[in-house]
DNA sequence: CTTGACCCTCACGCAAGGTGAGGGCCTATC
DNA sequence: GATAGGCCCTCACCTTGCGTGAGGGTCAAG
């Protein structure tokens, strides 16, 4: 044998801590060439070699085990294990883009510039052309709708000019969340839409004047896929926001 | 009280799971409004929008600790605290943008596009001027140091051609990998520079024909800094690399 | 009055080590 | 040849943010 190291000498050569050594002997990613009586360990030539390979790796952020599978593949591909990594570390990278441009635009709406913006985009939306939606929901549903209908008509009326304007913000609100979990490509059936799913339902119940069904609200996607109206204003708000919006809907509705 | 939740209720809306709000409640990031006889937990409202809160930091990667403590410091600034942590989403994203682009070069260098590269910087390199490097070292280091230089250049002399480019090849190969460091910003002290560094010393031994101490490597350092050629080929092969190598080297002398 | 869905409190597990505690080994110096 | 200091060992608990049971109580509906 031409040089033995211990565990301190191995450690401050390579960089790492006598316990990471441990640890690595531990879960058989890296065991010594040999063990004294005295159960010291002893580490050779290709111990430190395999040490670097595993600490090049170990950089990228690759778990150990994953790190030993590779090296204890024989004639295993270095190349394509890179490269298989390198799309994991891409995803991260762009995911924390993501993250930072959610956060930028979180920023500019706290700094107020949003409210012109909703009032931009929302006002006068709902009553417009509320007759269209009425015909199809009757339609659909029967006459007993246009009770709920005539219902709703009366409560969105005795509703202020100031709650109005509030109730739109909110909706403004709602649909810019989701609009930005869309753009994060965050599942349309997570549980974590659920929140805005939930006050985007309790906002329509406002709207309707009466608390909006689990049924009801799976409807409600319904009419946003088949009415042009809908799906303009919500592909302008941000493209494919529309299926989006309506499969969240619906899979909300089936979950809760 | 309007309306109570139970922890099901409460972890539905939200889109969290019931052991999550058991674990906040463990640590104080969200207490129940209120606990009943039996042990069950009841959220009101209050709980509910603290919540949202938690999720909205969590979603960006916050630990719940700095969550917490955000939160219960009151009057706190919401669009500070995102832009800190902004900061610090904008280094690991830059970190992971630098982990790729070392993938890529290492890919490239697997795929043997870097025998040539080497050949191009280093070939003749040590020899050329070789003169003038050992003016500097005898006058800072007395007569005792021509002796040194004579047992170095028979050293060199002796060995193959072939040996030689094998040198240059581990010398390139050293280098790259700091040149790396540097641009990942790795600090020069860092003890994860070792290992590059050991294998620096070992072939500054193998140039010279004996071991190269811990002091004689950190003098090396010196001279790298004082002559416009070792500094022009460093900040060739990449901007910052003569302080950089310079300062690893007297680091690692120190530290061993 | 039973069933099933919900609730509770432990308590272990994960990844990759950090940080001692308590005790043996080695070697240099007095 | 004894003692000091430095290195070595093996436990074994701590970290983050929960997941995943185990074992047992509670509640509303049929």
């Amino acid at each position: 044998m031409s040089k033995e190291l211990t565990v301190k000498q191995l450690a401050t050569i390579s960089g790492v801590t006598v316990r990471t050594l441990h640890h690595y002997d531990e879960i058989g990613l890296l065991k010594p060439a040999n063990v004294g009586e005295n159960r010291y360990r002893y580490y050779g030539e290709a111990e430190l070699l395999r040490l670097q390979q595993i600490l090049f790796y170990r950089e990228f952020g690759m778990q150990l085990g994953a790190i030993a599978a590779l090296l204890d593949r024989p004639g295993f591909d270095h190349v394509r294990a890179l490269s298989e990594h390198r799309a994991k570390l891409a995803a991260k990278a762009e995911r924390y883009r993501q993250l930072i441009r959610t956060i930028d635009r979180t920023i500019d709406r706290l700094n107020g510039e949003q409210l012109m913006n909703a009032n931009d985009l929302y006002k006068g939306f709902p009553l417009e052309r509320q007759v269209d939606y009425e015909k199809w929901l009757v339609e659909r549903h029967g006459d007993a709708m246009k009770d709920h209908i005539a219902d709703s008509k009366r409560a969105l009326a005795s509703l202020s000019g100031d709650r109005q304007r509030q109730l739109m913000t909110e909706l403004a609100d709602i649909e810019c969340a989701l609009a930005e979990k869309l753009r994060e490509r965050v599942s349309a059936e997570a549980g974590e839409l659920a929140p805005f799913l939930e006050r985007h339902r309790a906002w329509v119940g406002e709207m309707w004047g009466r608390p909006c069904s689990l049924q009801a609200y799976a409807g409600l996607a319904d009419l946003y896929l088949s009415h042009p109206d809908f799906r303009a204003r919500y592909e302008r708000l941000e493209p494919g926001l529309t299926g989006y919006l309506t499969s969240a809907m619906k899979a909300y509705a089936a979950r809760v």
